[in-house]
DNA sequence: ATGGGTACCTGTCTGC
DNA sequence: TGCAGACAGGTACCCA
C-alpha cells in the first residue's frame, strides 16, 4: 500500500511519540515476510534514538543496552498493507493487539504497534544499515527523490540500455526509489510521457520533465498526509493516505482532466498502468 | 546484466 | 445471498 510519502508521512508521525523511549517489551503476531533477526528480549532495555528513512524503509535507531555493547536498530517496512501506530499504554492495554497485528513494541513512551493484514511487511534487527541482512535489502537502492541529488541526469543514466518500458524502470526502485505504481503512472502523466516508451529512449529533456513531476507529486502527497498530522497517535494507521487526488491512476475511462480524451489502462509487468492516450508520448 | 515470471498472504470487490 | 475468481499501492528470487 504504502509508497514514499506514506512511509514519511508515517515516520513524520512516529518519531516525536517514539524517540526517547526506552524499550520494554516486544510482542510478536503472525510471521511477516521475513524475520525479526534476534530474540526480541535482547530489544528490551534500548533507547530509541531516532527514526530515519531510506526509500520505503523506516531505521528506528537504538542504543546500546549495555556499555560497550553495538546500538544497531530496527529496519522496517509496511510491504503493501501495513501501518504504524502509536498508542498510549492506557490504550495498548485496552486494545490488545488484533489477528492482524503482528508487532508491538511496549516503550516508556507508548506502544507502537504495525498493523499488516497481508504481511508482506517486516521488522528485521540489525547492527547497522551497512551490514547484514538490512545491507542487502537495501543496496540496490537508487536515489532519493526528495533530496538534493535526484535530477534529470539521474534518472538518463539509469534509464541508459534499459530496454524495458519508463514505467516499469522507475518503478523497479534502482534508478530513483519511492515511487510506487499510483505515483508512477501520475508522474508520468504529469511529464507527458507514454509509460510504454523503453526507458532508454527518453531524452534529457523528457527526464527532466520526469524528475520535476516525480517531485512535485511527492512533495505535494507528504504535504497533504503531513497535514493530518498532529493527532497521529490516535489516527486510525491510514492517516495520510488517499489525500492525493489522483489524474489517472484508477480511472480508467474518465476524460483527461486536461484533453477529455478517455483515460486508458493497460498492464505492464503484471501491474495496472493508467495514462491520457493524448497528452502522454 | 537484463528482463520476465513467480511467490509471499489476505481483504475486498465483481460477476455469475 | 453465496461463492469463485480477480485484483490490490511491494519486492526478492529464480530462470532464460
Amino acid at each position: 500500500m504504502p509508497e514514499l510519502p506514506e512511509v514519511e508521512v508515517t515516520r513524520l508521525g512516529v518519531a516525536p511519540h517514539i524517540t526517547g523511549a526506552t524499550i520494554q517489551a516486544i510482542r510478536l503476531g503472525k510471521p511477516l515476510r521475513w524475520p525479526l533477526g534476534c530474540e526480541p528480549d535482547a530489544l528490551v532495555g534500548r533507547q530509541v534514538l531516532g527514526v530515519s528513512r531510506r526509500g520505503k524503509y523506516l531505521w528506528f535507531a537504538l542504543g546500546s543496552a549495555a556499555p560497550g555493547q553495538s546500538g544497531g536498530g530496527l529496519l522496517l517496512h509496511l510491504g503493501m498493507s501495513g501501518s504504524l501506530r502509536v498508542l498510549t499504554a492506557d490504550e495498548a492495554a485496552a486494545r490488545p493487539a488484533g489477528v492482524h497485528d503482528h508487532f508491538d513494541m511496549h516503550t516508556t513512551q507508548g506502544c507502537l504497534r504495525l498493523h499488516d493484514p497481508r504481511r508482506f511487511g517486516a521488522v528485521v534487527w540489525g547492527d547497522d544499515l551497512n551490514s547484514g541482512t538490512c545491507a542487502k535489502l537495501l543496496q540496490s537502492l537508487g536515489v532519493e527523490p526528495l533530496s538534493d541529488d535526484f535530477n534529470a541526469q539521474v534518472l538518463h543514466k539509469g534509464f541508459a540500455g534499459r530496454r524495458v518500458s519508463v514505467k516499469q524502470a522507475v518503478l523497479a526502485g534502482d534508478v530513483v526509489v519511492g515511487v510506487g505504481n499510483i505515483y508512477a503512472s501520475e508522474a508520468l502523466f504529469r511529464a507527458r510521457i507514454h509509460p510504454t516508451t523503453p526507458a532508454q529512449r527518453v531524452a534529457l529533456p523528457r527526464c527532466k520533465r520526469l524528475a520535476q513531476a516525480i517531485r512535485e507529486i511527492l512533495f505535494a502527497a507528504v504535504q497533504a498526509g503531513g497535514s493530518s498530522l498532529k493527532d497521529f497517535r490516535n489516527a486510525d494507521g491510514t492517516t495520510g493516505y488517499f489525500q492525493l487526488m489522483t489524474a489517472v491512476y484508477g480511472r480508467e475511462g474518465e476524460p483527461c482532466t486536461l484533453c477529455q480524451t478517455p483515460i486508458k489502462r493497460v498492464v505492464q509487468g503484471q501491474r495496472a498502468t493508467y495514462f491520457c492516450p493524448r497528452c502522454q508520448h
